[in-house]
DNA sequence: GCCGTTTTCGGCCCGACTGTTTTCAGTCG
């Protein structure tokens, strides 16, 4: 059986989060989720390591879990697993996702009310029975409430990470049929919206293709459930419930079908209104001329090949999917040809990632060579501050230490002529009353410091503005880092006054950073309107914890060209020397 | 269950906050 690092990976977590449930031993439990983390980190395929039997050489991998990955690559069970999934009920281990609510009164309200539902938890809540359990009471059943009606929100909506990974294969699968002319793919993925609902896949085929196509699709090993099957359209989900949509339409109607399903529907009415005016009627099938009386000859739709043309139509230049918001790109893209969006090619280096000084996998030196393989010129090195205790924090002798390490490290790439600098850096909590946790000594010593909130993320909003007020002034501090500290469908940012942070930051040149990390995608695309306003800067930000993590920067840099910001304002798009000097300057 | 310049046992991320209590357990980062 062939099985992939990600899969054993969730089996492992599974068993993570059982054993917390089923009571098992603490270090037991965790001693799986650091297996699961050591084998999503792994840059080789694990089953080169099931082969040569060398799985023991995994750091967190030993005798025991080392037997459980073979036994899942040959049977596809784990038999720890399969006991703890007797033990229990499998919808309680979404539960784990309440915010506010852990293993221990999970179990207590598990077993004494004996539900397992999400539904059923909820409904508890509201009924005053989680309320009447000792150790519980009125505010934790409001809170788990609140949670769950949060998380409800969400409930069909998965990340940008996790919709790419859906669509990637299925995409690559369909492409290759026969008949495909074009294929793309629509909907808030092609806009990458940093959350995704359904995946929608578009196919220009010839009619005697349809058929063979949607059975192609429906019989893929990744469908475990048919949702819909038609003429035009199917529906199906995958194992990890996500839908995936697919659409077929006749060559000629392709574009039109493109631009309708990629949206967004605020975009979509807009270039209708736009059309209406033109004396043109624009849907999913084409864009048709109206007589007088606003009639159409469907039939027969106006001449154009792609997006591209159709906007022309209208007197606009082609709109780059992510801006498609409704939110100013038809009034800019009437006047400009293009916005001049950051690219991939333009990021020369990486400013926000941890290593083994605090909770990264990785060493400095293994970060610095990924950095090197991946083309980066520079690195960043930004380990947590003494306060995230947590996270394995430096103390300032520790990072005194660290700064010879990685002097140590510069002066072996000058001395072999690698043109590659790692930059000093640190990610300093931002205290509960604004001030950063070393001494100004300390932090004169970094070559940058990142800022960010770790603790006490529900401060009331104004406590919060003062708190980030500070921290924007501190003459150390050169990036925020993670603004409103969200974890996308998971949990809600700080409340904070984002335009006046924005106004502030750009005021006192301190950049705040988008953080590529698909789980947050924080800054918050939506704000980027303001930051053309007063040109704030921002950073691309993997936030790596390890070699892999480096390579999330692909969502921060569709966020970033979402939130409209162009090479200029990127300050990873700066060689080093530039990058130097804007560090020091205020 | 894993790990080891502390190596076959005894630790393992630890301090703060919250809500429930009346001295603390559970949760979070």
């Amino acid at each position: 059986m062939a099985v992939n690092n990600q899969e054993i990976a969730i089996r492992l977590r599974e068993i993570y989060q059982l054993m917390q449930l089923a009571g098992k031993n603490r270090f037991r439990a965790i001693a799986f989720d650091r297996a699961a983390q050591s084998v999503e980190a792994l840059n080789e395929n694990i089953t080169d390591y099931i082969e040569n039997e060398t799985l023991t050489d995994i750091k967190g991998i030993g005798q025991s879990i080392a037997e459980d990955i073979k036994q899942y690559a040959e049977t596809g069970k784990i038999e720890v697993l399969e006991a703890l999934r007797k033990e229990i009920p499998p919808g309680v281990i979404r539960w784990l996702d309440i915010s506010g609510l852990g293993p221990k009164n999970i179990v207590k309200i598990h077993k004494e009310l004996g539900i397992s539902e999400l539904a059923e938890l909820k409904e508890a809540c509201l009924d005053g029975r989680v309320a009447s359990l000792e150790g519980l009471g009125k505010k934790s059943a409001e809170k788990i409430c609140a949670s769950i009606e949060w998380m409800e929100q969400f409930e069909n909506r998965c990340r940008l990470d996790q919709a790419a990974a859906i669509a990637k294969p299925m995409f690559d699968f369909l492409k290759a049929q026969p008949g495909v002319e074009q294929i793309e793919i629509a909907g808030s993925l092609r806009r990458s919206m940093e959350t995704v609902g359904d995946v929608d896949i578009l196919i220009a085929a010839k009619k005697s293709f349809i058929t063979p196509l949607f059975d192609a699709f429906v019989e893929h090993h990744l469908v475990t459930e048919v949702l819909g099957r038609g003429d035009t359209k199917s529906s199906i989900r995958t194992a990890d419930r996500r839908q995936v949509d697919l659409r077929i339409v006749k060559p000629e109607q392709f574009a039109a079908a493109l631009m309708y399903f990629t949206g967004s529907k605020e975009h979509n009415v807009l270039l209708r209104g736009r059309a209406c005016k033109r004396g043109f009627g624009l849907n999913e099938y084409g864009l048709f001329k109206l007589d007088e009386g606003g009639n159409t000859n469907f039939e027969k739709p106006v001449d154009y090949e792609s997006e591209q043309d159709i906007y022309q139509k209208l007197d606009l230049h082609f709109v780059p999917p992510e801006l498609r918001e409704g939110r100013g790109e038809i009034e800019y893209f009437e006047k400009h040809e293009t916005i001049n969006l950051v690219e991939s090619d333009d990021i020369r280096g990486i400013l926000h990632a941890h290593s083994t000084w605090s909770d990264g996998k990785f060493s400095i030196r293994q970060m610095a060579e990924a950095c090197i393989e991946r083309g980066y010129e520079y690195l960043g090195i930004t380990d947590h501050s003494l306060t995230a205790a947590y996270a394995g924090g430096l103390k300032p002798d520790e990072v005194k230490k660290q700064w010879e390490e990685i002097d140590r490290l510069n002066d072996e790439f000058e001395t072999n002529n690698i043109s590659f600098h790692i930059f000093k850096g640190i990610e300093s909590d931002i205290l509960g009353d604004g001030s950063l946790d070393y001494n100004e000594k300390l932090l004169e010593g970094f070559d940058f410091v990142i800022a960010s909130v770790h603790q006490n993320l529900t401060m009331p909003r104004e406590k919060m503005m003062s708190r980030f007020r500070n921290a924007i002034k501190h003459p150390a501090a050169r990036i925020v880092g993670h603004p409103t500290g969200r974890l996308l469908l998971k949990r809600d940012g700080s409340d904070l006054n984002m335009n006046e942070l924005i106004e502030l930051a750009a005021e006192h040149n301190t950049a705040i950073e988008i953080n590529a990390n698909p789980h947050r995608l924080d800054l918050d695309w939506r704000h980027g309107n303001k930051a053309l306003e007063v040109g704030l800067m921002s950073s691309i930000n993997p936030d790596a914890h390890s070699i892999n993590g480096i390579d999330v920067m692909p969502f921060g840099i569709k966020i970033a060209r979402k939130a409209k910001f162009n090479k200029e304002r990127i300050l990873n798009t700066k060689s080093a020397d530039e990058l130097r000097r804007w560090f020091v300057a205020q």
